[in-house]
DNA sequence: CGTGATGTAGCTTTAAATATTACACCAGGA
DNA sequence: TCCTGGTGTAATATTTAAAGCTACATCACG
């Protein structure tokens, strides 16, 4: 597999709160239509990033706002957040290989061990990257296509 | 999402045909017993492995051989043999993204560009490890349970 | 209170991975 | 030559994970 699209969407919010937070209040409904999917599935989001202290979510009254700056926040934490067993599950192992077998015994040992410097490189890669690059890119292409 | 079994899959099979490949037939049938997995799964995985010039597969006859020394092999072309384009989907993308909205017009395209970073990075990675420390980890862990 | 938000549980739908069935084809030996 | 035990591959079914949807409790402000 792959991971899923709520990193993508955490993105997406998380870019049209930077754009727009001071304008209007962000709801759910707002970043819901932007996005092309459901509100619950933009709320779930927004509740991990908050848990996470990347964004304030004032229940009750709404609108959303970052609450670190951009270059603060990078691309781990943010996939950490929605998607907290994501980069374990990374690679994706075969449960049930034979214990008969000693090739099959002990492969998944010698799976996960492997896995775990992919892993590593993984997170690592993710952390260099940080939303103030991605919004800068953003701004490019908003130029670009006037 | 992650990447699929079919790769560790692989990986177990390669060690099996290095274990065992001179001393007895390596059919899809014993493969499949010591993965737990479904026959077809494994000719289909041993054909993708044959086509990349990894194995050697006598078709009628059967009886899977190694094609090229094990530090030659290693994990991305083992990964690229049997899903092609797992590495590119590695980041999923949501599809529909309101085009009237300015982020929703621009983050496909941003998200792309960003997630090609990660995706040579994890190229690296997989290039990195070859099967010959697999292997040598392999009986490492061979001797450790004895 | 009433309105317009968030938070979250539970169920349904969809899509991707995997397994299964079926059969054509191939190579070597009785 | 034909039987046996393999591979190759298509078509279909099953399983599983991701997303979406519905419903409702809760919250804050006017």
């Amino acid at each position: 597999m792959q991971i899923s699209k709520k990193c993508s969407i955490a993105i997406h919010c998380l870019v049209f709160i930077n754009e727009y937070g001071n304008q209007k209040k962000v709801t759910s409904n707002l970043l819901a239509l932007s996005c092309g999917c459901n509100p619950v599935t933009i709320r779930n989001i927004l509740s991990s990033l908050k848990k996470a202290g990347i964004i304030n979510v004032p229940s009750g009254t709404g609108g959303a706002t970052l609450k670190k700056p951009l270059a603060e926040i990078n691309l781990f934490e943010i996939c950490s957040a929605v998607e907290p067993d994501a980069i374990d599950k990374l690679m994706g192992i075969h449960n049930s290989p034979s214990p008969l077998c000693p090739v099959g015994k002990n492969i998944g040992s010698v799976l996960r061990d492997t896995y775990l410097i992919l892993q590593n490189d993984f997170s690592e890669s993710l952390e260099k990257i940080t939303l103030d690059t991605i919004v800068e890119e953003f701004h490019h292409k908003l130029e670009d296509n006037l």
